[in-house]
RNA sequence: GGAGGGGUGCCUGAGUGGUUAAAAGGGACGGGCUGUAAACCCGUUGGCUAUGCCUACGUUGGUUCGAAUCCAACCCCCUCCA
């Protein structure tokens, strides 16, 4: 391997986020010499960022802790006419108030991997809404439209698999890469911004804007791709059966983001610890060296500093705790998630099924009625096969609670008020 | 504007008058084996306090004892032509 000269640079390539770039040693070169600064996209259509989006997070606090300054770039100015990729074209646009809202909930995410602020090196969250909302047609179509060459623009991935697959491409859509590249223009212009960093699937775009940006002003730009993280049995990351693994404690709790990080599979722990913590790379390979149930610390280990870089390292130590007790102990851990039930309703005894859905283990009474009659509904940790089984307050336990479980890893509380 | 094709459950996709709550696969969930892993095997997969009832095959009407299936109008998508 190469020794770079920059830490910024190295650590990158070290920890595996390090896909494609346009020029690596030129980049590896500048960032030794000097404060560089640059961007990533995002989508603002969610309120929260999930974990489909921590490598680029990463990679941001990865820049600002070797010295340089991220830009948060967000994508309000295309939000607002809706990504024609998504296969529902019903999807419904947002308004600018809940795009709005969405960036305030992501910037909240944000702020506990990267500082915001004022001075050098600080984050600054951006809105392309800015420049791409008032651009005026003819004189874009003139200024930026010459430097795109539809043969080439065909030629990339983005656009060749659609056509050959034969599906419908809409001529806004095409022009997406178009707006993308003039937002690294953009910013580069406005905040001396030179790399865009961003997932495999971006190259493309990349790389238009560092082509527009050294055609129009003659900078000296520079794109970064990270791998498509995947998970080693080849599934898409981040999603659970509540859905996507959200960044935002009011989306998911940290308890169930631990629990994500716990159930890594094996042959990604060494991955993720690199990615997705900030340990030091030996003691990362200590613990992708152990093997068989020994490498269960070495998730726990993953499962607490991811928990602790997004929440904190109180409620790391907390989904920790909870988890041990849960699953090490079999004892009830009163932190799991608690449904509150009037005693006078527990006096009478409920259905196991109607209980089993309002603590949220099922969506539906059906569903519920379907789990016990499968065997993975269990009240206070023994199995319960009989589907009008009612629970009562002689179910309650020592600590005033009722444990109910859907399967082994999913458990709530049930407490008399 | 013209011609043709199509809209089915979480997704892909079969189904062209009745036993179709709708094949098959995927995904998801549960069980088994394990280590809260992977792989593998088995089961479940519209709602409802449920031998029944309700809702569902783009929308609204119609034909029929009976419609996802036939007819009409409308909406939307795709392909080709202009």
């Amino acid at each position: 391997m190469t020794a770079f000269k920059s830490e910024f640079v190295r650590t990158l390539v070290e920890r595996g986020f390090m896909h494609q770039c346009t020029d690596l040693d030129a980049l590896d070169e500048l960032a030794a010499r000097q404060r560089i600064t640059a961007y990533i996209g995002y989508d603002c259509t969610a309120p929260s960022l999930h974990v489909g989006s921590l490598v680029q997070i990463m990679m941001q606090r990865h820049l600002q802790k070797t010295g340089h300054q991220p830009i948060v770039l967000m994508g309000g100015g295309t939000t607002k006419v809706g990504d024609p990729s998504g296969k529902d074209a019903s999807r419904q646009l947002l308004s600018d108030a809940d795009i709005e809202a969405n960036m305030v909930g992501i910037r909240e995410v944000f702020s506990r991997f990267v500082d915001f602020g004022d001075g050098p090196g600080d984050a600054v969250m951006v809105n392309n809404d800015d420049w791409l909302n008032e651009l005026a047609y003819i004189p874009f179509l003139r200024d930026m439209g010459r430097h795109f060459s539809i043969n080439r623009m065909l030629s990339f991935d983005s656009v060749k698999l659609r056509l050959e697959r034969e599906q419908p491409l809409s001529f806004l859509e095409f022009n997406y890469m178009i707006l993308q590249a003039y937002d690294f223009l953009e910013l580069n212009r406005r905040h001396d911004c030179v790399l865009q960093m961003g997932g495999s699937d971006q190259w493309g775009n990349i790389v238009n804007g560092v082509e527009l940006g050294r055609r129009v002003d003659g900078a000296a730009l520079f794109g970064f791709t990270t791998p498509l993280i995947t998970l080693a049995s080849g599934a898409k990351m981040g999603k659970t059966a509540q859905g996507a693994v959200w960044l935002n404690p009011d989306m998911l709790s940290p308890y169930d983001y631990w629990q994500f990080w716990r159930n890594t599979e094996d042959a990604d722990v060494g991955r993720f610890l690199r990615l997705f913590t900030e340990l030091p790379l030996d003691e990362i390979a200590k613990l992708e060296a152990l093997r068989d149930a020994e490498i269960n610390e070495a998730k726990k280990t993953l499962a607490e500093h991811a928990t602790t870089l997004c929440h904190g390292p109180e409620a790391a130590r907390a989904a920790a705790e909870t988890a041990r007790q849960t699953f090490e102990e079999g004892a009830v851990a009163t932190d799991l998630p608690t449904v509150e039930v009037a005693e006078a309703e527990l006096n009478d005894g409920i259905v196991l099924f109607d209980l089993l859905r309002r603590a949220d283990l099922c969506q539906s009474n059906g569903e519920a009625r379907r789990l016990i009659k499968g065997g993975g509904a269990r009240v206070n940790d023994a199995p319960v096969g009989e589907e009008m089984a009612k629970v009562s307050m002689a179910d309650v336990s020592a600590e005033g609670v009722v444990k109910l479980s859907a399967g082994k890893k999913r458990h709530a509380l049930v407490r008399p008020v």
